[in-house]
DNA sequence: TGAACATATGAACAGTTATTCATCTGTTCA
DNA sequence: TGAACAGATGAATAACTGTTCATATGTTCA
């Protein structure tokens, strides 16, 4: 195994560690959501939002889209969805 | 969704979110290894090889049985190699 | 028992990171 | 154009984390 793969896994680990960016992705399971919507659903400042779901775009975790004066973000693939479910799996069992 | 799981799902996360543990874990992938081994393996040193299977081991990703002086240390379950498995899709496609 | 080996562990340090605050950019619409 | 709104961003700070070093614990065997 190439080492540079597992240091690019770590890396997209890293995004799915932090609880505020677990909670964005997944309240983007149902669908897209702006950044008002987001910080409102989640209770954190906008800006904390803000800074999040850069990372989580810089990641290709995200995709954004704007309307208007909005920033539409989404989940990027399915990928983060069945990374997050087997993760899921794991916690929930008991 | 319960609050309390996805704070779990990001601490489970985390464990997975260095390139160490990634690298140990994945060392483990073949069969359990011991400390040394895991060290001269992947070049790191006795004490931070101990030391991050201690965090993987709380976190109940490896499990650790003794043999003489040894300490044998191998995955705790299928979940990690799933989650991994997950991962590294999205990171090896291309 | 005591030497040698394998592993664990605590303290300290350096590097990283999430949040906050203030401010800036971009968009709409009157 | 300018006010109002939505989001982005840089700097600063506090908290967290991985590694190293030194040392302790645990095991074997002569």
């Amino acid at each position: 195994m190439d080492e540079e793969v597992l240091y690019d896994l770590a890396e997209l680990f890293k995004m799915f560690g932090d609880s505020s960016r677990v909670r964005i992705l997944y309240a983007l399971f149902d669908g897209e959501l702006n950044v008002s919507d987001l910080s409102d659903a989640l209770s954190m400042t906008q800006s904390a939002v803000s800074h999040q779901l850069r990372i989580l775009k810089q990641g290709k975790l995200v995709k954004a889209r704007r309307e208007g004066k909005s920033m539409y973000y989404s989940l990027a693939d399915d990928h983060v969805r069945i990374i997050m479910d087997a993760g899921l799996e794991h916690v929930t069992e008991e």
